[in-house]
RNA sequence: CGCGGGAUGGAGCAGUCUGGCAGCUCGUCGGGCUCAUAACCCGAAGGUCACAGGUUCAAAUCCUGUUCCCGCAA
């Protein structure tokens, strides 16, 4: 079976990967184009681009699929398959008409929930039990094809996107070699269709929703953070900066202190939060980082800065 | 050469503007104390102040160049 891949970003890499490691015949890659990244604005080559060259695969980085000459390109592949994972490109019809065996996606939510842009971000920020990935059809409309398979991760206290971004891409590139191989025993993959009226759409993280609203619940305030691990970032503002907070876990304690005053200092930074007047929730800050510096654990920060109780986040 | 911040004992920082004894909170090591604690008390070790050059009686501090790190931006 001839396929051509389609993604940009880390998430796409271990489905590459897997599907090299397994032997499917990849006759074309495709990625964004290289963008300026980093300090200094350096041109840079997608992590799915890295792994192509070093594979010796053939890469091909339109700046848009809808240009005739890059639809010919594609078309001269002759590829049986077209698997996206995180292209971050729109998929003319006609492009997803060429391949004889379908277009698959491997998207990182429970589908029909959290179709778009930000699944795991929005998922982990909503106080969702579990996420997973689900493979399924590419259809012209976003993210609502039929639905192949599926892979069930719980999300923890300790989760961040970080971490279950890390776990849903291994899932999703061990569900598409599986499926894969099934489409080239079969010929066809089962599918269901996605109930329209379980759709929820994830939007993209905007950087104005990373500051931190110390009036929120403790549970509230460690999803954000977890949930902007490790981009953008929750912020927090402290001695007139804006420092960043990597990560964060609600205690199950009360406290009559005001909101984002620091009430102890141990191991962590406790901090107050919330709604209540004289039961405020206390928030444990673990991880943070000031301007300028590295991220370091909090009990570095507070010898570093000389941290002491009733000092304000805001 | 896109913009800005930074590099100081093992960790995190202050000191740099205004040149003049290498400092803080910890950690480590030794001793004491306590039923007990992220405990407390006493003592000690540990530094080419990122690198190279320059100015000066004198440089962590001022000037020039270099390397590395962080943020913005994508």
């Amino acid at each position: 079976m001839k396929i051509i891949f389609a993604g940009t970003p880390e998430f796409a890499v271990p489905a590459l990967a897997a599907l090299i490691e397994v032997g499917h015949e990849i006759v074309l890659v495709l990625t964004q184009p290289d963008r300026p990244a980093g300090r200094g604005m350096q041109l840079k080559a997608s992590p799915v681009k890295q792994l192509a060259l070093q594979h010796n695969l053939p890469v091909f980085q339109p700046e848009s699929l809808k240009p005739a000459e890059v639809k010919v390109q594609i078309a001269a592949v002759n590829a049986d398959v077209l698997i996206v994972a995180a292209y971050g490109l729109i998929i003319p019809t006609v492009v997803l008409n060429m391949f004889t065996k379908g277009c698959y996606n491997i998207h990182a939510s429970l589908l029909p929930r959290w179709r778009g842009a930000a699944p795991i971000h929005r998922a982990l920020l909503a106080g969702d039990a579990e996420t997973g990935v689900t493979i399924m059809e590419v259809v012209p409309a976003l993210d609502a094809g039929n639905m192949i398979s599926k892979g069930v991760v719980k999300i923890t206290d300790a989760d961040t996107t970080q971490t279950l971004h890390d776990k849903l891409s291994e899932i999703g590139a061990d569900l598409m070699v599986k499926a894969m191989q099934k489409l080239a025993e079969d010929s066809v993959l089962p599918s269901e269709s996605q109930d329209e009226s379980l759709v929820t759409y994830a939007h993209k993280l905007e950087k104005s929703e990373s500051k931190i609203d110390w009036q929120k619940s403790a549970s509230e305030i460690s999803r954000q953070v977890r949930a902007f691990n490790p981009f953008p970032v929750a912020t927090a503002q402290f001695r007139g900066e804006t420092c960043r907070i990597w990560f964060a876990s609600a205690l199950n304690e009360k406290t009559s202190a005001k909101c984002g005053e620091i009430t102890a200092l141990g191991a962590n930074i406790h901090a107050a939060c919330g709604q209540g007047v004289l039961e405020r929730d206390v928030i444990e800050i673990v991880e943070l980082q000031m301007p300028g510096g590295k991220r370091q654990t909090a009990q570095q920060f507070i010898q570093g800065q000389h941290l002491k109780v009733g000092e304000i986040f805001s």
